[in-house]
DNA sequence: TGAGAAATTGACAGCGTTGTCTGAATGGCT
DNA sequence: AGCCATTCAGACAACGCTGTCAATTTCTCA
């Protein structure tokens, strides 16, 4: 890489030093076709010696791509917003595109104002949502009439307008609660996520599937209604355990909120899991650190991001050509059902079990 | 907003709207000077009533702003990341600035060529350090010689090149060794972090400051290497805790070795703090829900992401002034000893301090 | 061998802004 | 009244690239 100038090297530069016209370098940096091997190597010779980066918004304003991609979130709880960034930025790096970030209030009176000044002032190749914003209303419109590809992970519907990502949150919390009742738990507490994730009532519906399927009445009582945070599952979690009549398991919407339930727990003098199962879902980090560490469901986070972005790098190799043939792609990926010590037999059959295994060993 | 256009507005349709020339709308926009009252809500009509919003690409092709930042990190660990950028998004946010995210390999080869290639492509207004990232030499060097603003979270050292923002990592450790001290502990493991990250030698050489201050001989059997990950951290405890001779106290260089430490301590049966006291680093949202709760140090990571910002955002302002007259501004932010329920006196001590308490009861 | 198709290169006009320069109007001061 | 400084508005040329179209060469097949 030749040093001393002052001035970034430009195409002009590149094609000068080559002796080719700008085009055929355009023509090579883009990988286009009709450009001879001899050509070719000319202008990356050119191109390496001058450390040329060609400009990105020159090449945004003179073609229509931009190389860069947005992930809109309204919530960045915990490790979940990196982890889809992690597997966004891993895509990115291989295509040459650039991640931006952006945390929108969904609640906020003024999302239309935001997301449009996002989207028409950068000219986004893509867009990413998660959590609330996958299913907010403006923002899908917004997105929609700027003819901007998007992938919405984890929503609520799929729809035909837009791909998805996301898992099986339905059939996992059956599995889960299948877990629970095979251990032969039949009071069992659920804490509830926040009101406008799509997964908060897919896991309580997978939740009341597998119960009404194993002919278990589902006690309103036992329904709590937390917020995802460790901080809104503790006032849950104390009022479950708190009853006469307490549960003999828990299910909370997600790990962190199952962190509380073992506090709240181990503060009231309960020996887990033999006094209390509880699970969680997501299988973030702590799960494991936990004690007991958390029978949970593994949420393939990161995966989902990488999905994400192939989708949309996908639509990007295919875009002019037939648009609307193909309906929107949704990908389903594969989660896991992690048992860890957090679960054992439930109390009463506890008792029984033991009872089997003492005569057993007779 | 008058809806039907299948083209974006740009600056001349504004211009036309409003029967001015494009400089004029352009003036408004940039809110620059010699534009009289009535021209600027003319154009200002124009702009709302076209839903107007001025392409970045083209800004930045023709001025010499991007309104883009970027965060560079090598290591998305935990919650640190996405809380330095949550403090980036609020001050872009206010700011009309977007973030862009950036995970770079700091031990690749091509660090030279991701991190140029990234500076020269985009046009980036200023970027943002953190991690291993902040002491990179061949980054700095980069950013450097592309005359780009930026800031260095945590560096190990403070430059005059180069603003900073930190919290003084030694006198944190200094204070929370001196807690353990104060409790008598006297045999105190320590597991240190990534050697990569400058906090790692920082907190270790607070830690031996008030271990030498106290008058309390190191051991080096009691020192053992982590790097920050739970994983990296449970070996280490377990020798620590393997010895006849075990510690009575370990400092964690951070929450999340801490809670590997307590998983291996409860593991071994030992009661949680009588045993063993443990202090940990940075108060992560996990040090409280782990049991005991961890005393640890708040580190104001989000509050660091926001200084960082403001940094930058001055250094914009004053941009083609004076350049070279101040010195690099380097912020210090407060942190601060937070005590919970992982540490009290230690084993002898507290045999002494029982019998003390038994002995006035009488 | 010739005509049409395909491959290969270049000239040049934008893309939507801002910077520079020029011109006109206005104001303050002698 | 005359002059200079200041305020205000517009014309026009960049900025660095890609898209379009035209020109030239090379291939393919009858």
């Amino acid at each position: 890489m030749t040093e001393g100038m002052d001035r970034k090297p430009t195409i002009t530069d590149v094609a000068r030093l080559a002796n080719v016209s700008i085009k055929t370098v355009s023509r090579v940096i883009n990988g286009e076709r009709y450009v001879t091997e001899d050509m070719q190597t000319r202008v990356r010779k050119a191109v390496a010696e001058l450390g040329f980066h060609p400009n990105l918004s020159a090449r945004s304003l003179a073609g229509d791509r931009s190389f860069l991609i947005a992930h809109l979130y309204g919530d960045p709880s915990g490790t979940y917003t990196s982890d889809i960034q992690a597997g966004l930025l891993n895509r990115c790096r291989e295509h040459g595109y650039h991640l931006l970030i952006e945390e929108i209030d969904y609640s906020s009176p003024d999302i239309e104002q935001r997301s449009s000044t996002l989207l028409h002032q950068l000219r986004l190749d893509g867009v990413v949502l998660t959590a609330p914003v996958t299913d907010n209303e403006i923002v899908q419109r917004v997105l929609e009439r700027a003819r901007i590809p998007h992938v919405r992970i984890t929503p609520q519907r799929e729809s035909d307008a837009s791909p998805s990502v996301r898992i099986d949150e339905r059939e996992a919390a059956v599995k889960l609660t299948q877990h629970l009742l095979s251990l032969g738990h039949r009071r069992i507490g659920f804490i509830k996520g926040s009101p406008n994730h799509a997964a908060t009532e897919l896991r309580y519906s997978g939740f009341c599937t597998a119960m009404e399927e194993a002919g278990v009445e589902i006690e309103s009582d036992l329904l709590e209604k937390g917020r995802f945070t460790y901080a809104s599952a503790v006032p849950c979690a104390r009022r479950l355990l708190a009853r006469d009549d307490r549960p003999t398991a828990i299910f909370a919407s997600n790990d962190e909120m199952a962190a509380a339930v073992i506090a709240v727990a181990v503060e009231q003098g309960l020996t887990l899991p033999r006094d209390l199962s509880i699970v969680g879902f997501d299988d973030t980090p702590m799960a494991q650190m936990l004690s007991p560490a958390l029978t949970t469901v593994r949420h393939p986070v990161r995966e989902m991001g990488e999905a994400a972005a192939d989708i949309l790098f996908a639509a990007f190799a295919q875009r002019g050509q037939a648009a609307s043939t193909s309906p929107a792609p949704h990908r389903v990926l594969p989660y896991e059902i992690i048992l860890r010590q957090s679960t054992s037999v439930a109390p009463a059959q506890a008792a029984a079990a033991k009872k089997a295994a003492t005569k057993k060993a007779r």
